[in-house]
DNA sequence: AGCACGCCGACT
DNA sequence: GTCGGCGTGCTC
């Protein structure tokens, strides 16, 4: 006898751990870990559906296991090695076994169960039958197809009827059958070919000689084989009713034909293959020959333009020779059309694409050429980290540094950790990439854990743009206050004049309002934590995201004395209306968030940016990303502050980033570029070392920072949040975790240091879910322990914790602390 | 979650 | 006696 341990599709937390099944002999050579079955389940045994994440060859229990009811696939939906990889995300990430393994399942898996009743014996003795009976069978004897369980509840109303239906299908009175319902559909077109039956000669003497429409589409089909029935009409300018005449003839036959939706719809022209550069040959020859020897893990740190992609794109050809597959993660790919057309023009039918605006059954279809091995690799955003390849050889992350590779949702991995125990189970090769790596992957990469590679040259040897470092305090002491500064103003119309284009940058991220002097650029920040406060308006202070410290809003500044000190922020409306007045005949375009909601604007402004139709584009983040117009000359970043002063402790790293990506948009062709930089702060090493574009300088100051004030890669950060309508239950839950978990942690020393809260989060109400949140920066070595504390009081509530109405909301190392 | 059981009051 | 409403407890 053998068992299966399946996790169950039933969200409750309490159901969150595998059950155990008895596999009868019938399913004992067919059930493989990854199939998907239905079990009885409950008191009822209601039957459920489930996923085996393990078959074991014995079980010892003191009570009687059920047998497994059905198999629902002919083959694993899921390889043993996600499988596992399934389970690390959950011990990593302290997430539910639902939770962990929903990115690995197919796309709109666990497709519904339903259970469908008959009336098996019309004439059935009822006379030993009772009045709840009795109706059943009459409802039945009514409407004689299967009924569908639910809708005979349903219309019936009848309580508890699991156990009167059991009874009835025991005497052999009902039947009790259960189908799935398929909710992603295979999409086909209709295809026709000529009947095998016939050779074209009989063919042509049954239409004829008067259908001469006929005739000709039984020779075109003759001569190019089957045909689609639209491409048909339209090539022969003939009908339907032309094509259904033939048919009715039997000379051809009309076929549905399974076809793949195009995640890609516009037709993509070939990308031909480039010359590496010495540098870039280095840097590829190494990760082949080092990947034999010792090392799995590489990090290519080039400067912007460099030409990362081509590197990639030999790699992953050279895989392709090995028949092995590859992934590719972008960080938006509907913001980075360039890498996606460079992959698909390069490597064609064999490239899959995954990203957020596929509709469900055009990622289930990628989901199943990758699945079949019709795709070889696949580009696409994070969830394609979990692309269901046989042979996976290589795994790519480009731009490493973005943001998009922390999931915010349940289960909240990050892609890299991901990738890298991937890696370690299928034996793959690991490329992570980036102009400004993530200081904890530099840090890796220092240590060794990654070969580092450089790239020090743009590909096409031209220059780095040069950086023209703007101090926004003189201007306003000379009296200008508009947002451009002279130097920004005099470049944007020397651009104009020299018929070039001009990229206008902005950040808008920086609504969270911070107060700043515009006269000496002081930032009122937090005396405990150096991070700036935030207003808010409901209680009109300023309050330290972290420690929860408030403090009044000063009307004149501390430092200097001037009034000149206010909530920052600038919207690239007004940006855009201000270049209007000052700029009036150039051609001026602005995407954001609400100029890009539209399908295709985004493209549709790029389109306009290539052919030159535009003069000066206005733009946040989304303009820093992959962009590549040579006649771009100038960049101008309108206020490097708004990063600068997120409340959080990556604000410099996110602020460096972002002046590097965002400066090497410009001069990408054969001019040299320039970069206005505008600031309150000039002297933040962040903003010097952008300047110099010394990413290894600010690295080291940032390390040091982040050693001293215990931030990450030395420490782990767990986030704790609880929510709930009440408020009070919600604080005495949060104080409650708080308490037992310092009594447990008696390997930490110094709680002040590595326990922060618990206070609200800052967003203290969302959807009328009150949110308070404990922070504990937690050493590596510690980091098992700590996690273990956390689902003993979290998730499997040892400590009768009364959590009614209130959950919690688990983040390890989250992405920000706001 | 979702179901069944069991206790209790209301109604027959 | 019987029905049904709600609280409690369990799910391989």
């Amino acid at each position: 006898m053998k068992y299966a341990e399946v996790v169950v599709d039933r969200k409750a937390s309490v159901l969150d751990r595998p059950f155990t099944y008895e596999i009868g002999y019938q399913f004992e050579n067919i059930l493989k870990e990854g199939m998907r079955v239905i079990v009885p389940f409950g008191n009822g045994n209601k039957a459920i559906k489930g996923f085996v994440i393990k078959i074991e060859d014995d079980f010892t229990s003191n009570f009687k296991l059920k047998e497994i009811i059905d198999i629902l696939d002919d083959k694993p939906l899921v390889s043993k090695e996600l499988i596992q990889l399934g389970l690390w995300i959950k011990e990593e990430y302290l997430s539910s076994y639902m939770d962990a393994f929903q990115p690995i399942l197919p796309p709109g898996d666990f497709k519904e169960i339903n259970t469908f009743v008959e009336l098996f014996k019309t004439k059935a003795n009822t006379i030993n039958l009772n009045n709840v009976e009795k109706s059943i069978i009459e409802y039945l004897k009514d409407n004689h197809a299967p009924m569908l369980l639910s809708k005979l509840k349903e219309d019936l109303n009848i309580k508890n009827i699991n156990p009167i239906l059991n009874k009835l299908e025991e005497d052999g009175i009902i039947g009790v059958n259960i189908e799935i319902k398929t909710t992603v559909n295979k999409k086909t077109e209709k295809w026709v070919k000529l009947n095998e039956k016939y050779n074209i000669n009989e063919a042509l003497e049954i239409v004829g000689t008067r259908a001469k429409k006929q005739i000709e589409i039984a020779n075109h089909l003759y001569i190019n084989g089957e045909s689609q029935c639209t491409r048909l009409i339209e090539g022969l300018n003939t009908s339907l009713s032309t094509i259904k005449a033939l048919e009715k003839r039997n000379v051809i036959e009309i076929y549905d034909k399974e076809v793949e939706r195009n995640a890609v719809k516009r037709p993509i022209p070939y990308y031909k293959k480039h010359v590496l550069t010495k540098e870039q040959y280095n840097a590829f020859e190494c990760i082949l020959e080092e990947y034999d020897i010792k090392s799995n893990k590489f990090l290519i740190h080039g400067v912007t333009g460099s030409g990362k992609t081509e590197i990639y794109l030999q790699l992953v050809e050279e895989m392709l020779k090995k028949g092995k597959d590859a992934i590719i993660l972008v960080p938006e790919i509907s913001l980075t059309p360039q890498t996606i057309d460079r992959f698909m023009g390069r490597f064609g039918e064999k490239v899959a694409v995954i990203h957020s605006k596929l509709s469900y059954g055009e990622r289930f279809d990628q989901w199943r050429r990758i699945k079949t091995g019709k795709a070889k690799l696949v580009v696409g955003a994070r969830s394609a980290i979990f692309a269901p390849f046989k042979n996976l050889g290589l795994i790519i992350i480009d731009e490493e540094h973005e943001n998009t590779y922390k999931s915010s949702q349940n289960p909240k991995y990050d892609t890299i950790d991901v990738a890298e125990k991937r890696c370690d189970l299928e034996h793959a090769i690991l490329v992570l990439g980036s102009a400004t790596p993530l200081i904890e992957t530099y840090y890796k990469a220092q240590r060794g854990e990654y070969k580092l590679l450089e790239l020090k040259e743009r590909a096409n040897k031209q220059k780095l743009p040069e950086i023209l470092l703007v101090d926004m305090r003189e201007e306003l002491s000379f009296g200008n206050k508009s947002i451009f500064s002279r130097a920004l103003y005099n470049e944007i119309k020397g651009n104009l004049e020299n018929n070039r284009q001009t990229i206008l940058f902005l950040n808008r991220r920086g609504f969270s309002n911070f107060v700043s002097c515009r006269s000496c650029g002081y930032v009122v920040k937090c005396t405990n934590c150096d991070i700036s406060m935030t207003y808010h308006k409901s209680i009109d202070k300023l309050r330290c995201h972290y420690c929860g410290a408030t403090r009044d809003v000063p009307h004149v500044c501390p430092q200097c004395g001037s009034k000149y000190i206010k909530y920052f922020g600038v919207g690239t409306e007004q940006v855009e209306i201000t270049t209007k007045k000052l700029f009036p005949n150039a051609r001026i375009a602005r995407m954001d968030g609400d100029t890009t909601s539209l399908k295709g604007s985004y493209e549709n402004i790029l389109e306009d940016m290539k052919s030159g139709e535009i003069d000066i584009l206005i733009g946040t983040q989304m303009i820093s990303k992959g962009l590549d117009f040579p006649n771009v000359t100038l960049v101008g970043i309108i206020a490097a502050d708004t990063t600068l002063n997120l409340p959080d402790f990556r604000s410099p790293e996110k602020s460096f980033q972002l002046v590097t990506q965002v400066a090497g948009r410009a001069g990408r062709g054969d001019d040299l570029g320039k970069v206005v930089l505008q600031t309150y702060n000039p002297e933040h090493y962040s903003i010097e070392y952008a300047k110099l574009q010394d990413y290894n300088k600010f690295y080291k100051t940032e390390i040091m920072l982040r050693e001293e004030f215990l931030y990450p890669p030395f420490v782990n950060i767990i986030s704790i949040l609880v929510y709930g309508e009440d408020r009070y239950n919600v604080q005495h839950v949060i104080k409650s975790c708080y308490d037992i978990i310092k009594k447990e942690s008696f390997f930490i020393n110094d709680f002040n240091k590595h326990f922060i809260g618990p206070n609200p989060a800052p967003l203290e109400k969302i959807k009328n879910n009150y949110r308070w949140q404990i922070i504990i920066k937690i050493e590596n070595n510690h980091m098992e322990c700590m996690k273990n504390i956390i689902k003993r009081v979290c998730i499997l509530n040892e400590f009768n914790l009364k959590l009614d109405n209130v959950k919690f909301s688990i983040d390890v190392n989250p992405l920000t602390i706001l």
